[in-house]
DNA sequence: GTAGGGTTAG
């Protein structure tokens, strides 16, 4: 091998930089090997720097074993680099550790991989530590050792639920030992951070509240005390500021940033963007859209899915959707946005249909796609599909996510199979607020009162903190079972015990409770002092428990109070003119009906669905246009004929229109529920249970013969309407007839 | 060294 050779090797290794592939960097290797053996350690650890650029854990680890012991600093630096690049934080900070144990100081390039190692252990007290050995070391003032110090405070000081890698508690485990024996190494270097933090251990442990604040504090010390600062360092607070939802500080910190000369990158405005998001700003959002444009980001997934996601929630779903179809290339990340963009906006088919397309365009989805998704089979009870669901989220490994299994729960219960919220919810390793109020509002919706409330106290025994949701879930759980002094009880709790302010949704539970128990007046009473301003469907609980009592002179009260507050208040229109015609007074129907028609308003109309073989088929009243009809009235005739002769009277007292019995009974006998039970009862085997879900309240008549239908047909016939389920079985529904 | 999407109510 020629001198010149040996000399164009040394060049190489000088400017290790000239290598671009792994294959080159083997080959160079290689011909180290062959012509200058034995190899030094010095150029041994430049190869494995060489290496682990590359990221090639295995060839950096043979090759460092090769080095008698102590290795030179290089060698180490770059094996702690390349654990850490390929997700092995632990090993990368055992060799760290090791690193020191053998005497060699570490320098300003290691500690941004160490830190990183830190977060990803989730490991605020060794990250401490950590920033001890650099402040020791003097590398304070280092731009990226600053940078990753402030990433690491802003990421470990967030309340606990922000926090990445909740799915893998198995960490932890590894933390708490590592930990330990990271701890009993006293290095000389490691001064006591809480000096700078200015907050002891263990006030941070006890106070997760404060302790958000103050580890924001954190950063901003760190950032007021490096003497550069580049777009990372801004970008690093301003996302902490963002994370810890502290917008306002947030959009501060970026106009500093544009009166300091620096201009923001892709990562200011994606980080940014969802602030206008929460705040449904669609003003200033565009303007960050406009700015990307202008600056060439928008075709960045991470802006564009920000953007979508923006969009979306200020209702503008139409853009989203541009927004999507313009995205250079879409990942999964992408895909959410636009499914949750749909899903959050109510259109369920189509998010249903975008996430057919996502895995047509073979796409894996991801935890955070099945808790996208899963909102849209609950709304729609596409129980099989669910199903279905369920099981892919089992083969993906996903079951485990918090997320996807409150959204389990959620969809379950609201599909009907209370069982199986259940079985979720108790084998979940661990529950949140949300997955506890998901499976309370089950039981409430099922009418199981008492299972709801024991479930609530178990909750709070668990210390699992209350919030304002899951008491309106307990309140409609007493609601649903005329349950009027727990009701009062838990209200009174919520707001002095917890000190959460009552919303217009514990409102109206309540309200609509005292309602239907028929204490009209005490209802009354109770809106009009409540301390926000009640809106129109505050006011409609009462209303229609009017109806059920026949109380006019309230009902006229109360529809004067509605359309103070809101004249377009589609439903109480409907509500007093159905009240009205129910009762035969048709002038007085006619009359509001005639302000609706002026109004330009229109009742929504009554519509039923069912899943049968995976497709969902609707129906609304009277609908003739499915292509069973045929069947499906002939069926229907049929079983009325039968639960006729076991003793079921049409009750037709509820129809509001002025029509004789014959035609009011033949109004009642074709409202959707039944035709959609008339079709699942034709179009699935004998025994089978039938869930149907209705977009409004079952009515008077179809609730008793929906009841003989069970008895009779031998089905277990469950109906969600629009506030609860029925269960409807041997003739008796779980409502006990108090809905 | 910095970034995007999520579950419960209405």
């Amino acid at each position: 091998m020629s001198t010149c050779y040996q000399k164009s090797l040394r060049a190489f290794l000088e400017h290790e930089s000239v290598i671009k592939t792994k294959h080159q960097a083997k080959e160079l290797h290689a011909r180290l090997i062959r012509t200058m053996a034995p190899v030094s350690a010095i150029l041994n650890s430049k190869i494995i720097s060489i290496y682990s650029n590359f990221n090639l854990l295995q060839d950096s680890l043979t090759l460092f074993n090769t080095i008698d012991s102590p290795q030179p600093t290089k060698a180490w630096k770059s094996i702690i680099k390349c654990y850490a690049s390929s997700g092995l934080f632990l090993n990368s900070l055992t060799s760290f550790n090791e690193m020191r144990s053998v005497g060699r100081i570490p320098d300003r390039n290691v500690f941004p991989s160490v830190l990183k190692s830190c977060v990803q252990l989730r490991d605020l007290r060794l990250g401490e530590s950590v920033h001890g050995c650099v402040m020791r070391l003097g590398l304070d003032c280092d731009l990226y050792t600053g940078n990753a110090l402030m990433n690491m405070y802003a990421k470990l000081q967030l309340p606990k639920a922000q926090q990445p890698f909740d799915e893998f508690p198995e960490r932890k485990k590894q933390v708490g030992s590592f930990r330990n024996s990271w701890m009993g190494i006293n290095h000389p270097d490691e001064v006591n951070v809480h000096l700078i933090s200015g907050v002891g251990l263990k006030d941070m442990t006890e106070k997760p509240i404060e302790m958000e604040a103050l580890g924001m504090d954190t950063v901003r010390k760190v950032f007021q005390t490096m003497p550069i600062r580049d777009v990372v360092s801004w970008n690093t607070i301003i996302q902490g500021n963002v994370h810890g939802g502290r917008y306002k500080e947030a959009l501060g910190m970026l106009r500093e940033m544009g009166n300091s000369d620096l201009m923001p990158d892709s990562f200011t405005l994606s980080t940014v963007l969802p602030i206008f998001s929460k705040y449904v700003d669609l003003k200033k959002g565009k303007e960050i859209h406009g700015f990307a444009i202008r600056h060439g980001f928008d075709g960045d997934g991470f802006i564009g899915s920000s953007l979508i996601d923006m969009y979306a929630n200020c209702t503008r779903v139409e853009d989203s959707y541009k927004l999507f179809s313009l995205l250079p290339q879409c990942d999964a990340v992408s895909w959410n946005s636009i499914i949750a963009a749909c899903v959050q906006n109510g259109r369920f088919d189509e998010g249903l249909e975008l996430f057919r397309q996502m895995l047509r365009a073979d796409i894996e989805p991801l935890g955070h796609s099945f808790s996208i998704i899963m909102p849209a089979c609950a709304h729609l009870t596409t129980l099989t599909l669910g199903k279905q669901l369920h099981a892919y989220i089992i083969r993906t490994g996903n079951v485990e996510n918090l997320y996807v299994a409150s959204s389990l729960v959620d969809m379950y219960a609201k599909c009907g199979n209370i069982k199986n919220a259940w079985w979720i919810f108790d084998n979940m390793e661990i529950q949140d607020s949300v997955s506890w109020t998901a499976m309370i509002m089950g039981y409430a919706m099922h009418g199981h009162a008492h299972d709801a409330i024991s479930l609530f106290e178990e909750m709070q025994m668990a210390g699992v903190q209350s919030n304002s949701v899951v008491f309106v879930a307990v309140l409609t759980a007493c609601s649903h079972a005329g349950l009027v002094n727990e009701a009062w009880k838990y209200f009174s709790t919520m707001t002095q015990n917890h000190g959460i302010a009552p919303e217009l949704e514990h409102y109206a539970a309540l309200a609509d409770l005292l309602g239907r128990a028929g204490r009209l007046q005490e209802a009354y009473d109770f809106i009009s002092s409540m301390h926000i301003k009640p809106t129109g469907s505050v006011w409609s609980a009462l209303l229609s428990a009017c109806r059920v009592h026949r109380n006019f002179e309230m009902a006229d009260k109360v529809a004067k109070e509605i359309f103070k507050i809101d004249p377009e208040y589609t439903g109480a229109y409907a509500l007093l003119s159905n009240m009205y015609g129910a009762a035969g007074s048709w002038k007085e129907a006619q009359k509001i009906r005639i302000t609706m028609r002026r109004k330009g308003m229109k009742k929504k109309p009554a519509c039923s669905w069912i899943e049968v073989k995976n497709k969902v088929h609707a129906f609304v009243a009277g609908d003739k246009s499915h292509s069973f009809y045929g069947q499906i009235n002939e069926a229907l005739q049929d079983i009325l004929e039968q639960i006729e002769n076991e003793g079921y009277v049409p009750d037709t007292s509820e129809v509001p229109h002025d029509v004789d019995e014959e035609q009011k009974r033949y109004a009642v006998s074709t409202h959707s529920e039944r035709l959609a039970i008339a079709f699942g009862i034709i179009s699935s085997p004998a025994g089978t249970t039938i869930r149907v879900t209705k977009n409004l309240r079952v009515c008077v008549d179809c609730h008793t013969a929906i009841k003989f239908i069970s008895r009779t047909m031998g089905r277990e016939i469950i109906v969600r309407d629009n506030i609860r389920f029925h269960h409807f079985k041997d003739g008796n529904c779980s409502c006990g007839d108090y809905w």
